[in-house]
DNA sequence: ACCTATTTGTCCGTATGTATG
DNA sequence: CCATACATACGGACAAATAGG
């Protein structure tokens, strides 16, 4: 996987981690469904701690680039969906609150998309 | 500014100081520009660690609602008209739930637009 | 201009919890 | 049951930016 971390670098190592995985990405090296190393493994082979690796790899999924399970590490964000019982609860209250303030699908669409809140 | 922990809580003490917050904000009981307390205050008044607060803060700075700098503080970004507090507050923990789902924010706009529910 | 205290940012370490396989 | 792997929380240390004297 050939990731590497300069210390003595502007960025902070978290973000060169995160930086290598999307350059392999975006090289087409990771493909959607791939499992990247554990945290562990990474944090070992580049000697940098497991949090930093971690963090990193948080931060990848906030990017909504990968997806992280415990027990089970992360993989390059494909097809999902496990039981979603409480996201359905939470979609179906937000159109209701939506529809009562007026707002559309569309609206709130938007709105998830551009990451922000009204 | 009473804001409580409860490490009993199913949600991790981070998300229930942002929680906390966001509800001041919503209440309107912290406006724009007002100026958050320090982490370092907040940790020992709550008694929880420092790095608890600090990742609380970025998390609410990564939703856009403050702004952080070292040595100035958390200072209040956005405001928002109380009747859409619950909104708000839906759309944040909607944000959460898929995120732990493993959902994109494209994702959940999907779902929206189609207007189903998985 | 200088120094100091404050405050967040990062990194490391350790421990424990929880879901997965 | 057991090993793996991420999640959270605690702690310590130092760096960097800011504010104030």
């Amino acid at each position: 996987m050939l990731w590497q971390v300069d210390p003595s670098a502007d960025a902070p190592l978290y973000e060169q981690l995160a930086a290598s995985v999307r350059a392999e990405m975006a090289a087409g090296r990771l493909a959607r469904g791939e499992r990247l190393p554990s945290a562990k493994e990474v944090a070992a082979a580049l000697d940098v701690n497991l949090h930093t690796v971690l963090r990193a790899y948080q931060l990848l999924r906030d990017e909504g680039l990968i997806e992280l399970r415990r027990g089970r590490g992360a993989v390059v964000v494909a097809e999902r969906p496990p039981e979603q019982a409480r996201l359905t609860e939470l979609l179906t209250e937000l159109r209701y609150e939506a529809r009562r303030l007026g707002l559309t699908d569309h609206d709130l669409a938007t709105l998830i998309l551009e990451g922000r809140t009204p």
